[in-house]
DNA sequence: CGGATTTGACCGGCGC
DNA sequence: GCGCCGGTCAAATCCG
C-alpha cells in the first residue's frame, strides 16, 4: 500500500489567529505553544486514523473484487489455510473431473487416471474448482444442512482427526450427470461457523427459480464457469439488485466482525463528534 | 412405497 | 508391509 499523502484540506491550520506582526507576551506564548503541541499530536493521530480507514477500505474493495471477479466466497484460505483444513497430504480427488455429462463420469475419470498416464499432465492443468465458504449458523443447531439453493444427497459422514465435529459428505442430487460434491463441517475453532467446501461446478441451473440469499453462494461458485449458459444466468443474477443488496449485507457482516474495522470506525466517529463539539 | 438419511464396512493413498 | 486416515459405498432405517 502506498503511503498516504494527506490533502492540505485535511491538515489542521495551526497558525490560525497568530500574527507575526504582533509579538506575544511570554505567558501567552508558552500557553499557545502547549496548545500547538497538542494540536500537532491530534493532527498526527488523525492522520494515523485516516490511514487505518483507508487501509480498511482497501481491504473491503479487495474483498469485493475478489467476490465479484473471481467467484471465490469469503474464504481467506488461499493465503491463510484454516486450521480446520490443513493442507492435505493425499492427492486423491485433487485432479480435475472433466465435465462429462454422461452417467459414468467418475468411472471414466478414474479410468483416465489409471490407464492413461499421458493424460496426467492434462488433468493437472485443470484443477477442480474448489470453493470454501464460511457460514455463520446457530451453535445449537447440530444440523449440517446448508441451504444453498441446490438439492443435495448425503452419502456419508465422518469424524476427522483434526476436528471433533463430524464432516458430512453430499453429492448434488443431479448426480451422476452433475459431478459437484460438497463437504460440510463445523469449524474446530468456532462451532458457530460452518465450513462448506464445494468441489466441481454444477452443469445445470438452479432447481428453483426464485432467487434466495442462499442461492447467491452458488452464483459465486459458478461465476467462473466460462462460456456456459449457467455462467450467463449467474452473471445476470449477480446484476440483480436483490443479489447486490444481499452481497452488501454479507460484506457488512464480514466487516463488522473485523475488530480493526470496528475500532477504527468507532474512533473515527468519536473523533468527528469531538471535532464538531470543539468547533462550536 | 419411494426417496432421503444414517452408519458401519470397505477402499485406496500415504507415511513410516 | 502395515497402520492411519479421508472418502465412498451400500444395506438398514427413517419419514412423508
Amino acid at each position: 500500500m502506498e503511503s498516504f499523502n494527506p490533502s492540505p484540506l485535511l491538515s489542521l491550520d495551526l497558525n490560525v489567529g497568530l500574527s507575526p506582526a504582533s509579538p506575544l507576551q511570554p505567558p501567552l506564548a508558552s500557553e499557545l505553544e502547549a496548545k500547538l503541541r497538542r494540536m500537532n499530536e491530534e493532527n498526527k493521530r488523525l492522520h494515523e486514523m485516516l490511514n487505518m480507514l483507508i487501509e480498511t477500505n482497501e481491504k473491503y474493495m479487495a474483498l469485493r473484487s475478489k467476490i465479484v471477479d473471481s467467484g471465490i466466497g469469503f474464504s481467506p484460505t488461499k493465503e491463510q489455510p484454516n486450521a480446520a483444513f490443513p493442507v492435505k497430504k493425499r492427492k486423491i480427488n485433487d485432479h480435475s473431473t472433466i465435465s462429462f455429462n454422461g452417467p459414468s463420469s467418475e468411472r471414466t475419470d478414474a479410468f483416465l487416471q489409471k490407464e492413461s498416464p499421458s493424460s496426467k499432465s492434462f488433468q493437472e492443468e485443470i484443477k477442480p474448482k474448489v470453493t470454501r465458504i464460511f457460514m455463520q449458523c446457530d451453535r445449537a443447531n447440530s444440523s449440517l444442512v446448508v441451504k444453498d439453493g441446490y438439492q443435495w444427497r448425503k452419502y456419508g459422514q465422518k469424524v476427522t482427526r483434526d476436528n471433533p465435529s463430524p464432516r458430512a459428505y453430499f453429492k448434488c442430487s443431479f448426480a451422476p450427470s452433475c459431478p459437484v460434491k460438497k463437504k460440510v463441517q463445523r469449524s474446530a475453532e468456532d462451532e458457530s461457523v460452518l465450513i462448506v467446501t464445494y468441489e466441481g461446478e454444477h452443469n445445470h441451473c438452479y432447481p428453483s427459480t426464485s432467487l434466495s440469499e442462499s442461492q447467491l453462494f452458488s452464483c459465486y461458485t459458478a461465476n467462473n464457469n466460462a462460456g456456459s449458459d449457467t455462467e450467463k444466468a449467474c452473471r445476470d443474477e449477480i446484476q440483480n439488485q436483490e443479489f447486490q443488496t444481499t452481497l452488501i449485507k454479507q460484506m457488512t457482516n464480514f466487516l463488522i466482525r473485523d475488530p480493526n474495522f470496528t475500532t477504527a470506525l468507532a474512533n473515527a466517529i468519536s473523533e468527528k463528534v469531538f471535532e464538531n463539539f470543539t468547533d462550536v
